[in-house]
DNA sequence: TAAACAAGTTTATAATATAAACCAAATATT
DNA sequence: AATATTTGGTTTATATTATAAACTTGTTTA
């Protein structure tokens, strides 16, 4: 294919691109346990997701930037505590994911 | 975090893995469009998806070597065509990861 | 008082997705 | 009739990601 690849330009208009932030297995996974509750903390989503410290930690770093998670530092008692709660921004994008997801995955 | 991480072992009971072969953009939108027909060629999936050629040929050769799609290469008239249909195997792969999926998306 | 643990963060690495560059054959252009 | 362009791809280089290992800081526990 000599030159430019025209293809590039032509967005398909059949399927809608699928936001990064939320196609990722543990983004995905948080985002699905934060819409469902009003707060929950670092350990909490690690427990139920199955996640690594150190992968969570990036992923929700990813999601605070995105403004998909509001993110707020505290202490319990003496231990450092990870609240986490899903931010409006967060929730249209969401829903907006899964509509996209069904041109995919129809029905 | 010293030593090994517990949790790297403890599988989440909450969330299955999504096949990392079907959750890519443009491997589920061949996928997607595989599952509704006998079979499409190559210059069509393009057409269809809005890929590069290069990058369509990358996944397709990847779903081909997962047996998600068999791919058929031939000629009409003079030009080359690569012909894929979905095999059993990428329906019941396919089929597994909405389910999977709807575990993330809920509802 | 030192070893183990808790709650994370940082960093290194391996895997992925993607497009640019390439190729061979056919068709169109001068 | 030579040469340029298009068609239908493949290969390769690169940038981005996901992931876990290694590290940190402070707190229990032995």
């Amino acid at each position: 294919m000599k030159g430019k690849d025209k293809t590039t330009e032509e967005k398909s208009l059949l399927f809608k691109p699928l936001d990064p932030i939320l196609h990722s297995e543990l983004r995905l996974a948080v985002m699905s346990i934060l819409i469902g509750v009003e707060e929950a903390d670092f350990v909490y989503l690690k427990g139920q997701t199955g996640a690594t410290s150190g992968n969570l930690s990036v992923q929700l770093d990813k999601l605070s930037s995105a403004g998909y998670v509001e993110i707020e530092k505290s202490f319990r008692g003496k231990k450092p505590c990870t609240l986490c709660r899903m931010t409006e921004k967060g929730r249209n994008a969401f829903a907006q994911y899964v509509e996209t997801l069904k041109q995919y995955i129809q029905k």
